[in-house]
DNA sequence: GTCTATACGATGATAGAC
DNA sequence: GTCTATCATCGTATAGAC
């Protein structure tokens, strides 16, 4: 699923164009994370990548189509997630299904390091339409999972589970704690944070 | 505390300079925050103020050591808090009482915008050495909290709770809301996060 | 001491040749 | 599908007005 064709332009599947398509969202998710989005020129994505930066707005009409193109990936991953929420109740085992099933798709897709992009570069995302329609995205995740009535607290423990999720590297910083460790740990925090149930107080 | 002089050159009480450093502060963590610092240019600021972009290189000599203004004071902010938080025990209460005081911090010295800024221009702060200062002191915060050779989860969850200090602005947006609200939500699941003790599993 | 005028190199983007 | 050439705008720098 990750790495479907999006637009399949006639005779694409050939390989040349797609393949260097592939490549230079590869190269430039790397280095907006890395190094943040505005601070990665073009020029250097097409060096690295042996071409000129007239090649790249072949493949995208803009540096922020770059951004779109792996995002909108993601986009569309949450909302099979809303729809099969929608059909739920919101109750502690739901939540902690859910938990699984987002952890899922986090991995299977390679969805990591899009999700570090997004928090390293959140201002910047805001500014775009994409970025708009993920924050509307995920204040429906947050309100499918728990009743907006309910008391902020659970609410925010709820937000937070969903939190640790992504931001448990970034927050783990130990040299010799591997990936898994790490991701292992957030979810299990992940999971006390949206087993509580509501208590008033 | 929040609003003293850092460096008071001669004659500067009069009042006219210092004002108008502080108005381009203001302005700049204003639309930093909201636009991103690499979308909101001098110019912009400069004209917000009523005067040319070259003024702003009067007060500061780059547009990054506007940035470093006024982190630089969080900076110090956080060095206190390090220093009270090793001649303490890491239990659950001296963390229980590290939250209070810091979310005193964050109040009275108005940090929260402050916060906020850091949060959304990650990867543009990580680029300058005063990001990468600050970085290293929230570990030293965590490490001061909790042991580092407790389990992941355990660190894990302190981290969170210091996280969701900041960041319940982000997660809760539903527009009733009050910030009050929103800081005493945060404040009730940030001091369950810290008070839960280690338990191995 | 506080600011304006002006210019420099690099950036994202566009148009048109091959 | 990729290139060269070109453009406005950006952060930065300096010279000089008051």
């Amino acid at each position: 699923m990750n790495d479907t064709v999006r637009h399949d332009p006639g005779r694409a599947a050939t390989g040349e164009m797609r393949d260097t398509r592939t490549r230079i969202q590869r190269v430039a998710l790397d280095l907006f994370t890395e190094r943040g989005y505005d601070k990665t020129s073009l020029r250097e994505i097409a060096e690295r990548l042996g071409v000129t930066k007239a090649a790249l707005y072949y493949h995208f009409k803009s540096k922020e189509e770059i951004v779109e193109s792996f995002l909108s990936d993601r986009l569309e991953e949450i909302d099979e997630l809303i729809a099969w929420l929608r059909t739920q109740p919101r109750t502690p085992e739901v939540r902690r299904e859910f938990i699984l099933r987002y952890v899922e798709t986090l991995h299977a897709g390679r969805y990591q390091p899009v999700m570090r992009f997004l928090e390293s570069n959140q201002a910047v995302v805001k500014g775009m339409p994409i970025g708009l329609k993920l924050r509307e995205r995920f204040q429906a995740l947050v309100a499918a999972l728990v009743d907006p009535a309910a008391p902020l607290t659970d609410q925010l423990r709820i937000a937070m589970g969903l939190w640790a999720l992504h931001s448990s590297w970034f927050v783990l910083t130990a040299p010799e704690v591997t990936d898994e460790q790490r991701q292992e740990a957030a979810l299990q925090v992940a999971l006390e944070l949206v087993s509580r149930p509501a208590r008033s107080g």
